[in-house]
DNA sequence: CAACATAGTGAGGCTAACTCACTATGAGCT
DNA sequence: AGCTCATAGTGAGTTAGCCTCACTATGTTG
């Protein structure tokens, strides 16, 4: 590097370039059908321990409200989520993991693992929970 | 996590967001209009010690050529970039940085660089370095 | 010099986001 | 009660950043 202080362009480069390529790897190694946008909507759907209004999905994933509802009207068409009226509020909608949902969902993770086990080979299982730490701390709000 | 042998995936989804918030961020922080991948262009162009043809342009990005095409469109367009055409081979054409375009380069580096700072800013130079040193050996071909 | 290979581009498609404008419903104030 | 304002979701349309397929112009080689 000619700038040694320039830690900071150097990870955002090489940050941008571990997930262009995982994502792209990921896409090819099985297409599958699910995008990676959809598989982000199973994971969080996953995650919450309730259904989950179609604003808090949003949130959750970080996009604004009318870009979920694009996603989950895809998945809910493919049968993989389903839509629920909220008893509380009738403007507000539930969504949540169907159980095909649940099924594409495990073999997504299994796929995405497949794909960085090649990557994460590189590292010792110290420094791959180095990393995880590390990202952890970067990645906190 | 619930999965403690899950560490391919748990590092999968915090690269992804931190990529994600960076994007974001620095789309927000100044929209300056070049675009990212517009900025990845000049990043290549400005680290090649010479002349690079579209196709050796579009390889270090790991795009295809045809894209690689439309971004110097923009970016010649923007007059950041200029088209020559290649004296050894009429076939091809040599791409380099205007000098507005090396002006260009040096506010969006400055920008990310403000941009990672705070996310960086959480780490201590030591840590910056290890991981800095973990992400490049992920990142080898 | 015919056959094949390579460099770039036109046309068109897709994902993953965005904004703006709209409807339906809820909440708060008099 | 009624009026006003806020909130939840969505229709319509746009953008960035990629892709493939088909094509032209040029180079290479048996």
């Amino acid at each position: 590097m000619r700038d040694p202080d320039d830690a900071a362009e150097q990870i955002a480069g090489l940050l941008d370039g571990i997930v262009r390529r995982q994502r792209r790897a990921s896409r090819e190694g099985f297409g599958e059908s699910v995008t990676h946008g959809q598989f982000r909507v199973l994971r969080t759907l996953d995650r919450a321990d309730r259904l989950l209004r179609l604003s808090e999905l949003a949130a959750q994933l970080g996009i604004v409200p009318r870009s979920a509802t694009s996603v989950v009207d895809d998945l809910e068409a493919a049968g993989l989520v389903a839509r629920q009226p909220d008893p509380h509020d009738r403007r507000a909608t539930l969504v949540y993991l169907t159980p095909d949902g649940l099924k594409v969902l495990a073999t997504l993770r299994k796929k995405r693992r497949d794909v960085m086990a090649g990557q994460l080979a590189r590292l010792t299982a110290d420094e791959q929970q180095t990393l995880a730490d590390l990202l952890q701390r970067l990645a906190e709000e």
